[in-house]
DNA sequence: GCTACATCCTCTAGTGACTAGAGGAGCAAG
DNA sequence: CTTGCTCCTCTAGTCACTAGAGGATGTAGC
């Protein structure tokens, strides 16, 4: 009763390229699907779970050994979740460093941009900035 | 004249790695310089420079593309910098869409942590989320 | 049954921006 | 003269895919 789902179907339904599909397939973080007897993948709704499970973590940043953790866990519930807990935290910091980092990179950025006085790359503050870090107006990046 | 500076040296005061400052001469990115009688870079502070330059723009997150782009432009002096300006207008943008979806994400996983309940894997928040996009509160990243 | 054409298969190689390691040569201090 | 550091070239590996070749299979219309 699995319901045969061929790979592009599959691609479709959970956002995830077909290549891309075949890649995690390869590298494990799929199980490999039973074959048609013209030798093609048939998965089923569980695979597209997984796969949707897969696409969601990676847009959200995980890495694939994360989303292998992860997975793992889901695999077998009834532990204790505080590993994938752990996990979501790390890249909670992750994130919130990077954000940081990024807003002073927008400041730096906008100053750039500002005070261009559109002339000559003689005096482009975008080429002056780049070539020294001491004109930055955020010394930590 | 030309200050005759090591690889090993070039390093410590660009602040960019010696496989890193082989690997940017290899790509073009920095001009092949004289050599010593024992075959060794001999760099000068104009090298010094360009390699501030590059790592301060890779620091921004600009792509080498980019970078030799840019260089390129610091090269010739005396043409409009229209085109540096654009290419950081370009990269402010980018920079902005990442730092709303960061912050998308950050909600996302601070909601998962937050309603982890530290029970079982079973009722976990964070495998729940990630298996779902439509528990997600924000649904556009 | 035949013809198009879409979809699928495997396999290899390429991407960006490095990073790691092997195996060997040069150089400076004690 | 030996020790140990720095340097050289070269190849291959990283991550997470992506692209393309070359061929097999499935399906819709006639």
């Amino acid at each position: 009763m699995a319901a045969r789902i061929s790979i592009g179907v599959a691609s479709r339904r959970s956002g995830v390229k077909v290549p891309t599909i075949r890649y995690y397939e390869q590298i494990g973080l799929l199980p490999s699907p039973p074959r048609t007897d013209g030798n093609r993948r048939a998965f089923d709704d569980g695979d597209l779970r997984r796969l949707a499970f897969i696409r969601h973590a990676r847009e959200l940043g995980f890495e694939i050994d994360a989303i292998r953790a992860l997975l793992e866990l889901q695999d077998n519930p009834g532990q204790p979740c505080g590993t994938a807990d752990a996990i979501a935290r790390a890249r909670l910091i992750e994130v919130e460093q990077r954000i940081e980092s990024l807003k002073a990179l927008k400041d730096e950025l906008d100053v750039m941009i500002e005070s261009c006085r559109h002339g000559k790359v003689a005096d482009c503050r975008v080429i002056e900035v780049l070539a020294d870090h001491g004109k930055c107006t955020h010394p930590r990046h």
